[in-house]
DNA sequence: ACGTTTGTGGTACGTTCGTATCACAAAGAC
DNA sequence: GTCTTTGTGATACGAACGTACCACAAACGT
């Protein structure tokens, strides 16, 4: 019974299921069958709207990456209207840190992203250079709009802070997603060095 | 011809046949006919030697945390006699970067470890936590002993300081890694962040 | 000297994977 | 009212994977 279907939507919902299924037993591990049981569909339609599992894997990265980029504006903009600089900054970097169920799905699958583009050039040209440099140049403006309001202390580097946060929050995502730290201490840990380079 | 063998030496070849194996097709690929052919033995001593393919990639992560333990020290030793607190800490925190192509290994294979003990229970059992604890603790303890001889600033948090100089040293290698940024410039932060809490 | 252990090769088995093929029904085009 | 496109199912195929099995020779124990 083949009514007209939206592709579109169709793809996002396999692109879900990709990550859904990837999130129980690793992005490695999940195979067409797997996305196509999690989807609820036959296989034959994954392969159908993705010809392939490199095309399947390209967009269910992608589709990552843009429910990501949401997730960061809706923690901004839940930062209130017009926030102050610091307020904003603090909710960029936490965004990053996995707090719930959704966020752990990110970092964990985003990593596991990054280490296939190491050995995987299709891969490597995806968003891996292009998004981390946006969020760089997003967070040196924010901290340069703070140092010209005179929020930030006189001798703190813009850029190096920048890369040194984004690395930071990275890399605490990292200790949570394993284990060794709660999300809550990692909080901690970022809002200290905020108040380090912000004015008392 | 079957003279008497060194297991253990045998089991550290084929551990680092995998290492250099998984170095080049990403961990997820690398298969014991891989591991085989790049340590220049049959199939069928790969298996003899390590039972089956969990425990050799047990084993190699406990190879590839040797020797990066080993790395390290060599590290900070290399930093002199009876070096400054500050040398030490800058040799342990830049030993995590991907400098040349056995850190990069480093990094690549335990991301890729770490990200598979996310879903597999065997791997999470691994050192994930306890070798960052170590870390943690070894750094913590040379801020104290910088801080009570009055190199670091006053109001440095040191446990906060650790936790995040260590966050920041593994995001950086990472974005080192995916080729965001060069060795060169993750250096320079890491080292601008140290001069922050050091005394001038 | 003989029997047992130890190291090694070759190879076969069952499974799973990504992909390709064949068939066919519903919907739109004209 | 045909005819073509579009969506869907079932299934087959070849490759690769981890593992198991069989055979055998060198070395060692006693």
């Amino acid at each position: 019974m083949p009514k007209r279907v939206d592709h579109a939507q169709r793809r996002t919902e396999i692109a879900e299921a990709l990550v859904q299924a990837a999130g129980r037993h690793g992005l490695h591990a999940v195979g067409m069958r797997d996305v196509a049981a999690e989807a609820g569909v036959s296989l034959r339609l994954v392969q159908y709207y993705f010809e392939s599992k490199e095309k399947l894997l390209l967009f269910g990265l992608r589709h990552l990456a843009g429910k990501f980029g949401e997730r960061v504006t809706a923690r901004v903009s839940a930062a209130g209207d017009d926030p102050g600089p610091r307020a904003v900054i603090e909710a960029l970097l936490t965004a990053a840190l996995p707090v719930d169920e959704e966020s752990r799905l990110f970092h964990q699958l985003f990593t596991s992203y990054a280490v296939l583009s190491v050995t995987d050039e299709a891969l490597a040209a995806q968003p891996f250079i292009t998004d981390p440099d946006a969020a760089e140049s997003t967070l040196t403006a924010l901290l340069h709009q703070a140092a010209d309001t005179g929020l930030l202390q006189a001798d703190v580097d813009v850029h190096a802070e920048a890369v040194g946060l984004l690395a930071m929050s990275a890399g605490l995502g990292t200790s949570v997603l394993v284990g060794q730290r709660d999300a809550q201490s990692a909080t901690t840990v970022l809002r200290y060095h905020l108040d380090r380079i912000f004015q008392t």
